[in-house]
DNA sequence: TAAAGATATTTGCAATTACAAATAATTTTA
DNA sequence: TAAAATTATTTGTAATTGCAAATATCTTTA
């Protein structure tokens, strides 16, 4: 095994990469890497239980319950109980809809910046790979899953 | 913008289920998914400065510090120093090497289920594009250091 | 060659994180 | 239909994280 063709060390690295690049981004918004996750989530795919919203921005659980709090506080999302009383349907507000939407055409011109290089197709076979890739995470967890239970 | 294509999503989905999947085997050793980058990353590349293994691991410089601290504790690593006395050179032990080793065959294991169904041009491609798109955001990072200097 | 400036790493601190246990509500089972 | 099992989320707790300031060592400059 060689480092620089080890999967996850290429997607952690690129992973990251984003993460400081957007960072100053969102900083002149006072919003924070996880809150961006759970902005642009909410504002693709619209109201979503908590659990749901974990899945879609894989971040824990417990995290998500705490950094929803302190949104909330920030009045950029509203919890209200769904119709199943268990769950709450986590939404944007006003306030969270009108911050995503200053925030994303910086994150879409960063994207462009740094795919500045890359053909239509390249760009194409890259998100299809990483689509694939995920795919076979999940088979991978499942027999993880059933060899354990 | 669609979530689904957004690479920064994209990327950051792989990547957290990466850890999640490899984490389980950690654990049996006692070791996290920091200490594990570290661990790859001086394993494959030897001796580094602490400055070039928070670069080799994207960990940041802080946290990385701290973590030595603790896995030094471990016995995993030890700092001695450079010829630069301002520097560090940090290194496996024995300890470390043989824990290295113990893992490496299941993590292997591991991206190759994950991989399963991918051609090796596949592979290749995904390795590339990785590359390439993290060059990418390496010009974007200058581009950026040039708009604030 | 002493002072000023760079470089490498560590530490103070306040905040975030994740595991596991607790709570709250629903569904199944006997 | 009451007890047991399941599902959704939150909270206790101890640990990790990252920014900014501090330390420690070199390098340059006047």
């Amino acid at each position: 095994m060689e480092l620089s063709t080890y999967l996850p060390y290429l997607v952690n690295r690129v992973g990251q990469r984003f993460i400081t690049d957007i960072t100053p981004i969102l900083n002149e918004v006072g919003v924070d890497i996880q809150s961006w996750r759970v902005l642009i989530a909410l504002y693709q795919r619209g109201g979503q239980p908590v659990g749901a919203l974990s899945e879609l921005t894989s971040i824990n659980f417990s995290t998500l319950s705490r950094l929803l709090d302190r949104m909330e506080m920030k009045d950029l999302v509203d919890r209200r109980r769904g119709s199943d009383a268990r769950s709450f349907t986590v939404e944007l507000t006003e306030v969270g809809r009108a911050v995503t939407e200053k925030i994303l055409p910086q994150a879409n011109a960063l994207e462009a910046a740094v795919t500045a290089n890359f053909s239509k197709a390249e760009l194409a076979t890259l998100r299809q790979l990483l689509a694939k890739l995920y795919a076979g995470l999940d088979n991978d967890k499942r027999t993880c899953d059933r060899m354990v239970g």
